[in-house]
DNA sequence: TGGGCCATCTTGGGCGTCAATGGGATTGCC
DNA sequence: GGCAATCCCATTGACGCCCAAGATGGCCCA
């Protein structure tokens, strides 16, 4: 497995920590520099959570601006300014900083959801409406297109 | 750990002085001149501080304007007029001197924002309007675009 | 097929270390 | 003789590391 699938939510303890999923683990364990690296996500409420390729692409979508331009600028401070390097402690748990709470409003429970190539942080409930909006804008586009609801999702 | 990354709020005490964050110390531990030179962001109210490397950045930015125009004679003399040389006591902390509160507008509390190869040290609140307008900028971005889920965001 | 055993994961808490902060004492320069 | 910079030490709180227990699910065997 190389990927991060399915999603679950864990509880937050009285110091501040949360288990990241088993099966989360194990993917980053895989790789090269099993460093994480967590990211305010600009369209949600959600930190997003990768190894050092995810910072890498980053990088590399800033590549294609001009480094004396405004967006270049913006992208820059987004990546490193509004980025964190989050620690697993011994049992695989990292802490819940504000850095996470405030953009996410997430207080004792967090929703981990993968994302292929990287997982999401959510506030359980918040995702949960993400989720029903999702799937409701998926609905109609294959109505749309005259696809039948029977259609996998 | 190589790069400035992530962003921290910390307290000026009553002798004027700020400790840098540890997760910067360290980045800059590892440099083999630790000397920390400082100068006032031309676009914004900030102070960057970085290595003698931080010069080389604003060369390069230089050789985008006309030698023989006001802006380039201006840029000169913040490059290489205005500079300072930041010193940390046995602790790790700085000083603020006029010449940081001046350009910031900072009073009691310095927000040390990172950049990958440098940091900035801003006034609070400044920095989180002007990161929630860095923000919006990329939102549209994005929308404007039509990028897709898939896509970093 | 049902029950029990075992491995693993999540969660809880103790404890030592380090970072951030505050203040006193000393040095050096103007 | 000040003022400021520097050094040293103390306190507090956050964080990392360790060990322990409850929960869960899978597997094996009778």
């Amino acid at each position: 497995m190389d990927r991060f699938l399915s999603n679950a939510v864990n509880n937050i303890d009285s110091k501040g920590r949360v288990s990241v999923p088993a099966i989360f683990r194990q993917v980053l364990a895989q790789r090269a520099d099993p460093q994480l690296y967590a990211l305010q996500s600009i369209a949600h409420p959600a930190i997003d959570v990768g190894g050092m390729d995810l910072l890498q692409r980053y990088e590399d979508r800033m590549k294609a601006e001009d480094p004396f331009s405004e967006t270049f600028a913006d992208m820059s401070l987004f990546t490193y300014g509004d980025g964190a390097f989050l620690k697993f402690d011994s049992e695989g748990r990292i802490t819940v900083t504000d850095f996470i709470r405030t953009h996410t409003g997430i207080t004792d429970r967090v929703a981990f959801v993968g994302r292929n190539d990287f997982f999401q942080l959510w506030e359980p409930s918040q995702f949960e409406a993400h989720r029903a909006q999702a799937r409701a804008r998926l609905a109609r586009l294959h109505l749309s297109k005259g696809v039948s609801q029977s259609t996998p999702e």
